[in-house]
DNA sequence: AAGTATTATCGTAATATTGCGATGATATAT
DNA sequence: ATATATCATCGCAATATTACGATAATACTT
């Protein structure tokens, strides 16, 4: 079907996957860390650097705005766009949470 | 046309992607919390606790084994499975790196 | 051996995602 | 005002994902 049941989980687990999603494709990926490494938060020019077509990156943007984990303000007629840093950290302090939820099995191997 | 250029983005990307698409997916992070929740390892009784049928389940277990997260044992007719505590923090370790990028930015407000 | 329980896989249907060309909107340049 | 550059959105095509029923495979029970 194709249709995720999202009413069987819980709001914590949906919006995680959520936030799962945007790390979940290569291109998305690639966006973020050319933010990262461009520390002038240049527009995009993603759309050089990457080499998918302007229409293509534009969609993933808008995801990742959505998000909020990238912020664009209007410069002329560009578009800067450059990481949220507030909901980078919230971002990764959620992640980290996660990973550190008691962990099943301590110490013993259990499989 | 739904095809991932992967052939645009580096090995790292691609694959920390494929990382990503584990937590991408709410039942896939239901199944995981259950993992850890029940310090026994249960087997899929996951089919049970979530509201999905069997096969469903059983389909996103084996994209969760595949990437290593988990691992599974056989215990007579049914299946053991649990946190590979080993992947788990690799991977934590792998998102932990991928969050502590240098920040672009770094202090001043660039946007 | 026959029946039951558990899980993996196959096939299918429905929806989601990815990607792009075309188009429109806006801002700058001439 | 007209041309150019940049970006967002629309519409489409192709592939991927999600979900499940049906079926097979395995192990245990009686």
């Amino acid at each position: 079907m194709g249709v995720t049941k999202s009413d069987l989980f819980t709001e914590e687990q949906n919006s995680f996957a959520q936030l799962g999603k945007v790390f979940s494709h290569p291109a998305r990926v690639a966006i973020l860390q050319h933010l990262l490494k461009s520390n002038e938060c240049i527009n995009s020019s993603l759309v050089n650097e990457l080499g998918l077509a302007q229409a293509t990156i534009s969609q993933h943007l808008k995801e990742l705005k959505a998000v909020g984990i990238i912020k664009g303000t209007v410069e002329g007629a560009s578009m800067n766009y450059c990481i949220n840093q507030e909901k980078w950290i919230e971002i990764k302090e959620i992640f980290l949470q996660f990973f550190d939820q008691h962990p099943c099995c301590s110490g013993a191997d259990c499989c």
